[in-house]
DNA sequence: TAGATTGTTAATCGATTAACAATC
DNA sequence: TAGATTGTTAATCGATTAACAATC
């Protein structure tokens, strides 16, 4: 077992990984931590920090390559791989998720979404088919699944998850507004539209009173 | 101004709130942080030290009344208000919102929708009219705006943003894959789906080597 | 070589947890 | 009254920042 990270180093990653993007997508070749601190508005310090949890990748007195940098990255955030995604929900949401283009770009690719509702079984969005929730055990057995996303109402996802769990599903990205339990084995990602609609209304009323808020 | 609170513990606070939404439905009408604690998976402590922040809502020997500090926390997220949002990117992520109702039920009122789409352009969604872009200074110059949702591709998104806050807008829910620079009086809650993505990437990838997943 | 900047240790700061007097 | 549980202070823990020797 390699060395435990802390959550907030990893949350940051895929904003310096942004960031270095945007710097190879205008041509810069090298980065001091000072140089990126001041674009990103952290220190420097916690650059080279959250950096050297995972290896030293830069040189003294030249910084960072950004190119190598941007790689290396990639690969600490496992996104150098594909990915196998099955939407459960396909309403608002898991329809919106299949059709933004993004996701398939950077190798998470959806497969097969899942719904109770008649109307919706049998329809295909951007070429992938909605299938009968009551075949979902089927296909998670006979498919190589990476991730489960759950779009689909608190009760039910609650029911599902146990389910997909037991088919062996190790990834669950979940925008049901509800905590799962899951085995240590199995890791959760939680999108939570509401809790966050509430936290913007909490800082609306509040400009004054918030201590740090994120960049 | 008052107190100064940290961001951590703002962003508990929907989660303290949808565990007292379930106990009332639930028919409970007291519990103790210990109890609550046991359900929430977090320490007694850590819940009395964040409700102290706002009040001293319990009461020795007894706990808490659910009804009422439900009713506090309320009050504290200021989601006992109706706001009006304006969805300006009427693509997928945008449509879902809209035809979301639980933000309508909660007083998050959609009451346009902009786009630069002409085949966009006049469409209605759950009553909602789609207009051209054009229009947003007027219209927002001429409705009381409180929050204005950036659904749209990054570049756009800085471009709008500026035009927004020149029209007094205080408040933005910013789904674009891009951080804004804002005036202190203008607040901003990010929702970054590729940035959740890659966080859940990693997780799959470094299941031991995490310190403290939430929940 | 001199200047720049890293990797890393030490210091600081803030957040979480523990403890307990107050009191319902 | 005795038991339970709060609000709050003190102790601990972890994360961030500062400092600097190493070195490109």
């Amino acid at each position: 077992m390699d060395k435990k990270i802390s959550l907030a180093v990893i949350k940051r990653l895929p904003r310096y990984y942004r960031y270095l993007g945007d710097l190879l997508d205008n041509g810069i070749t090298r980065i001091s931590s000072k140089d990126l601190s001041k674009r990103m508005n952290v220190t420097a310090s916690q650059i080279r920090q959250d950096l050297n949890n995972f290896g030293c990748f830069g040189q003294q007195g030249y910084g960072y390559n950004v190119e190598l940098l941007y790689d290396e990255i990639k690969k600490i955030l496992g996104i150098n791989k594909q990915y196998n995604l099955v939407i459960i929900g396909a309403g608002n949401i898991g329809q919106a998720l299949v059709n933004y283009i993004n996701f398939q770009k950077r190798g998470f690719n959806f497969i097969a979404m899942f719904d109770v509702n008649p109307r919706l079984i049998g329809m295909t969005i951007r070429g992938i088919e909605i299938y009968d929730i009551d075949t979902l055990e089927d296909f998670l057995k006979t498919h190589n699944v990476d991730i489960v996303v759950l779009t689909l109402p608190k009760n039910n996802a609650v029911k599902v998850s146990k389910i997909i769990i037991d088919c062996g599903i190790k990834g669950i990205w979940n925008f049901s507004h509800v905590d799962l339990k899951t085995p240590p084995n199995v890791v959760v990602e939680n999108i939570h539209l509401t809790d966050s609609m509430m936290t913007l209304s909490y800082k609306l009323n509040n400009k004054d009173c918030i201590i740090d808020d994120e960049y």
